[in-house]
DNA sequence: TATGAATGAGCGTTCATTCAT
DNA sequence: GATGAATGAACGCTCATTCAT
């Protein structure tokens, strides 16, 4: 491990934390405690916790489509396609509480008047994988991808709900492939 | 309107206000001054606002069965998988933050050491849905009910944080179908 | 003294604190405690501390009022005036943090966007003094009371900051007097 | 606008927003960023809050008294006393927030145990203003001095929290001018 | 001289739950 | 059955101040 700067510490046990359990149930100062660092300096780099939550949700995302764009680089067709499907299950195994956070902290932006936030970033991810899609040569790549989204986030909910029992993962990953080419 | 009984009351309000917002900005507080009735009679039906909120839970759901069973009656082949696909669309549309709630109470559960109250329930909501799936011919039923159930949560999901702007119900209606058939 | 039932303790409690020290430097915590009763408590009976300390400020005004209107009953004259002016320099000598603490919940109010609260309240107290003037034959009575209202607060306040030894009360009442006669 | 060195960008800044909010709802960190300066570089040249607030508060008289002195160079008997007069109001029109703000400074300095900071600068206002009194013929003039600030801090406050609308200021003027004449 | 990162105590307020009546 | 008074722990956030650079 390097060492890391006082905003990163706070960003890695906010992410651990937010990763661990609901928004409302981890407290700023249990993250500051987490990162080995006070409350202050907390607020000293995020002016409230709704925001620093939003940093590491972005944060989340852009690493997860940085890492998916490079795996795509040498990739065509079916092996594209299925690149982004493992990419979209491997949310659903290691992270598998994002879908929660996700629409914990859009609720928050909703209750503190900053929806507009929100746009934004929804519409990147979409944006980005329904790109993808279509240059993979999904039909109706648009629709598809509001489809896949949500079918992730939904398998993710129900992975998390069941305690990983309810599915077989490699078994949905061929249904959702087959429904991409379908 | 008929005169509801006290339980009934309570009942009435906590699905009212768990509807409209988050499990964690719903104070028992105020679930007692919705149903007109003193917080004290809350915890006299309910031993704590976890077990309140579970009941709503089955309530709802077993509503749901209720009139999913009774629609399916004299159908059969494609026009039962229709009404199944009619059915869960209207959760999206009627009841949009029921997944949201199903997960909030999940969370509650297992912070409090309860997860086994969950697997009876999880499993009668996957296992009514699968037998009608394959009364209807469905290929591969339990595999399609789990996905089919993942899909309506996560579309319920985006519906909710786009606020309806994402997708067309009728177009992702026939999307569905078409999964189901395939 | 008689036994006191909680909303009338932390009444009590609250008045001698903010009597005693500037209102942001006193605490709930603090008012509870000496009223001996929880925090929950005290906001069971006032939804915040902005509104009990404006409770406080209702109830130190509605005291001097009624005690003033019975000191006046059999009076007429100079006499009136006097018992009056005796009746304001017992504010300052015996609440002289009173203006203080008026002046701290009125711009509280303004924070609050509660500024029409006051009004109110304000007009109350001008109201009761001019009518009383008026009858006493006091020319121009109602800019005499605003002027009276001026001074006794300013008296407070000086009062307040020399440590009381900035003006004689005695001499300092007779000019009084002679300006409402004048 | 000359540039002003570091410690009069802070004592700009701090006056301008001590005069508009009270003492305790103006961060230091905001002093800072009003005067372009960092809060490091504030505590270089104030060992503290309540430091500055006193600076901010003798800087403010001591222009008004060197003001008052100019105006009052050629003037005699009433022309004299009317000045004073004007002055003293164009604390209440202009600075209406200054006797709030002098107020409490003073509380500061009694919390912090430095009261007898406050000595000297209240004995200089008092000491200039009744010698001015006293040459422009005024009887009493030490008595008067007393009750004129008290009048003048307290209409400052009752204008203050009336939105300047409880008085007239030229009307008032004159009750004042009757009053040290009287 | 000047910076701004870092501290940590303190604040007002919320809330599920208990219990005497 | 039903009330609502009372609890007390927890929360997000602010702030004057210190100090290494």
């Amino acid at each position: 491990m390097k060492e890391l700067n006082t905003r990163d510490k706070i960003l890695r046990a906010a992410t651990e934390l937010f990763s661990e359990k609901p928004y409302h149930e981890t407290s700023v100062g249990e993250i500051a405690k987490r990162a080995g660092v006070s409350k202050g300096a907390l607020f000293h780099y995020f002016p409230s916790k709704y925001e620093l939550a939003r940093q590491v949700l972005l944060g989340i995302l852009d690493a997860w489509l940085k890492r998916l764009n490079e795996r795509l680089k040498n990739l065509t067709g079916d092996a594209k396609i299925r690149a982004v499907v493992d990419a979209l299950f491997e949310l659903i195994t290691e992270s598998p509480k994002l879908s929660r956070f996700f629409l914990e902290v859009y609720e928050e932006s909703l209750r503190l008047g900053r929806g507009a936030d929100w746009d934004e970033f929804y519409g990147r991810y979409l944006g980005s994988v329904s790109e993808i899609l279509k240059n993979a040569g999904v039909a109706n790549p648009e629709r598809k991808t509001v489809l896949l989204g949500a079918l992730v986030d939904g398998l993710a909910l129900h992975h998390l709900l069941s305690g990983g029992r309810l599915f077989n993962v490699e078994d949905m990953k061929e249904e959702v492939f087959r429904i991409l080419k379908g």
